[in-house]
DNA sequence: ATCTGTGAAATGATTCACAGCC
DNA sequence: GGCTGTGAATCATTTCACAGAT
């Protein structure tokens, strides 16, 4: 219940729960044990248990979990048991692939609106709508209700536009920009940045050929 | 030295000194403290000096660390003096831009080859290169010297295009496919999966509005 | 017999705090 | 005065191991 003293490692878990839970669910399994979830994602079941217990008991001693059931526990928990919108700026190369990905759609995740500080993309249709001018943010995040941003500029400019989002009520930045941006305490910031992975990995295959 | 004892939340962070000396050597700074990097990533500068201390000893006492210096070091470090070549498994809509964004590129990772398992993409140009097919993997990866894996098709698919890059004499994967994969010990895997980041997010968003 | 939920133990990561050097 | 490098201390996370439920 009292989510501030759940660690965030819990919490970034979460997901892989449910995309697991989704999985079996597809395959009509009724009930799974911490064992069989924790082979499906590799990790221990006591870890699961473990976590599964910050948010309650949603288990039964010798069976296991009720697959749906602790679906739609987990679901409610991340408040994935309803839309969210979000707002894209930057309609370059990649931010046109993030409008174009269905993976967001499936997952409830609707981007609404899509904006570009570059004049000559401002008025382009992407999709279903305009390239709006970041003078119309304000407005916008208020009448379609978004409360996620995403990123997609260059890295020069991204503090900047996450500043903008900041200030204009948005809460959650999903960054796709090489950059360690700043945000207040109260937002969260999630960021993608495969190169990043990259360099990490090769530490791990350096010794290679 | 020894690279086995290096704790692995460490490794993940070298990336982003790299990143920030980057930034800073651009910015012609010649001298940077813990300090100054630690605001800059919003890190402890304890943590830093903790991080490069698995490494070396790369600072100067009273001074702080010498920026073009330290960067080379990590370079070294991480594997990045040289250039790592990669291919693409997978090039629908996000393997196109994949292959077309540049940030991989500007690092020194080069994606020298395409595949995919459909028989309607392959023949087909994708930027400078055809797509090939899932029997020519072997021969290619041999011939081209790639090391990393790069797979961008349906979840359904991915554990066996996994499987068959790891067969083929791959060492590192860059999975963009929503699963847990399954990869043998030896073989490091990354995973970029931004539906995981919003779901996590929306845990600290789901009590606005 | 099987599996959860959970304190306690063990392990791992971060931060402190200071000696030593510039 | 300023800063690094690093053991020691603290804090966080994972794993163990078992009581209790079915």
């Amino acid at each position: 219940m009292d989510s501030v003293e759940v660690p965030e490692v819990v919490v970034l878990r979460l997901p892989l729960y449910v995309r697991a839970l989704s999985q079996l669910m597809s395959e009509s399994a009724e009930v799974v044990s911490s064992q069989q979830l924790g082979s499906l994602l590799q990790m221990t079941p006591a870890q699961i248990r473990k976590d599964l217990s910050y948010f309650g008991r949603f288990g039964k001693q010798g069976r296991g979990y009720n697959v749906r059931f602790l679906l739609n526990e987990l679901q409610e928990i991340l408040g994935l048991d309803r839309e969210w919108r979000a707002c894209l700026v930057g309609v370059g190369r990649l931010g046109r692939a993030i409008i174009n990905y269905p993976g967001f759609h499936r997952d409830n995740f609707r981007i609404v609106a899509a904006f570009d500080g570059d004049q000559s993309q401002v008025g382009n249709k992407i999709g279903a709508f305009d390239v709006q001018p970041m003078s119309e943010l304000s407005e916008t995040v208020c009448d379609k209700k978004i409360t996620i941003g995403i990123v997609a500029v260059p890295a020069q400019q991204a503090q900047n536009v996450i500043n903008e989002l900041v200030e204009n009520n948005i809460k959650g930045i999903l960054n796709y920009a090489p950059v360690a941006a700043n945000v207040p305490m109260n937002i969260v910031i999630r960021n993608i940045d495969p190169v990043l992975s990259l360099q990490s990995m090769t530490f791990y295959l350096r010794h290679l050929t």
